[in-house]
DNA sequence: AAGCGCACCGTACGTTCCGTATGGTGTGAA
DNA sequence: TTCACACCATACGGAACGTACGGTGCGCTT
């Protein structure tokens, strides 16, 4: 049986919540791990039903009201877990950037040049992203932001820094000195 | 019609190389955009076909030896290709970083800690990338490399960059330094 | 306390994506 | 010449995806 990362992903939001519906994983991941691992909440139905036919979750039917199932982690499924954890990982991470793309082939296709908007419209993303970051970090009481996870938002607010800074170079026109500052910031 | 970002994708490449086979579209996108835009090859076969059926791209068969299919851009391709470079990007980009999945998860499920093993592995990965693009920018004298499109090379040297930073840090502990840093970058 | 409206919750469904596996095609070496 | 291997193309089944819709119950109004 071979598992997705998705699968690993219900595994861990389980571990990490206790015994959760998938409603409830939808609004735990919607605003926590979400935010660097997208994918449509329809998963969270279908996922844990694959995981249960496997055992490495258990369901508990609710008998009244609304159908609802709540699943929690068998021994087999923490076990599945750890050992994800533990195994080295081959995976480089993706990224799916449209914005970069349109740069790419803008040569391509357009007279006029469209990049000086497209570098406004990321500036603005990026920039709002980096809020919503930072209000994540600020509220870091709450359960899906417990310490051991703040961590892995310093590496969002990195990666959009990053960004931020490449889109705002281009928009001036400063491209170059970004290498050299890496270079600097190398050497140091 | 809805056109995937992958249809735009491969309207841009034809666009960029005149008339093309799948195969020299999977030659061409495997060292260039593919880096930032993963898929499988096999939709390099399907897709032109979906396009060609909408008249977005022309077919030529090749009637000897290998059965081959010469695709070429149409009016109306390149129109489509123009507005969608025109048009504002609502998606902002998606990452999807295993490690820094098992790094939010690695407190819920693991006894002992995985983390620096995870931290090197990624060190090791993201120095591997960096050398990579730095090989991409050295040789920018190719075709799918020519000089507007090096410039995306940049962003992505930026990103490996900062998830290289963030990593280290991780392993020496000084996850707090990174912040300071950006701190005193904004400033500046 | 009965009715109503709306936000909440779950799933069905058609399409696209994805990975794997396989088979055909040409070319260079022995 | 033939054999091996890299090159090229596609079939196929299952997973992912997005959308759209239908059911459910809570709170508000009167």
């Amino acid at each position: 049986m071979r598992l997705s990362t998705t699968s690993y992903l219900v595994l861990g939001m389980v571990a990490l919540r206790g015994p959760s519906t998938p409603y409830d994983l939808k609004r735990a991941t919607s605003r926590s791990v979400g935010y660097f691992w997208n994918f449509p909440h329809t998963q969270l139905y279908s996922e844990p039903e694959r995981l249960a036919a496997s055992g490495l979750l258990a369901v508990d039917l609710e008998d009244s009201g609304r159908r609802r199932k709540t699943y929690s982690l068998t021994p087999e499924g923490r076990a599945a877990l750890q050992e994800w954890l533990a195994a080295p990982t081959a995976e480089h991470f993706e990224m799916r950037d449209v914005a970069e793309l349109k740069l790419f082939f803008n040569e391509a296709g357009s007279p006029d040049d469209d990049v000086p908007k497209l570098a406004q419209e990321q500036i603005r993303q990026h920039e709002e992203r980096i809020a919503v970051y930072e209000d994540m970090v600020s509220r870091h009481g709450d359960e899906d932001w417990a310490r051991p996870r703040m961590i892995t938002l310093e590496l969002g607010l990195e990666m959009e820094h990053a960004a931020l800074r490449f889109w705002t170079a281009l928009a001036a026109g400063t491209i170059e000195d970004l290498r050299r500052e890496r270079d600097e910031r190398d050497i140091r």
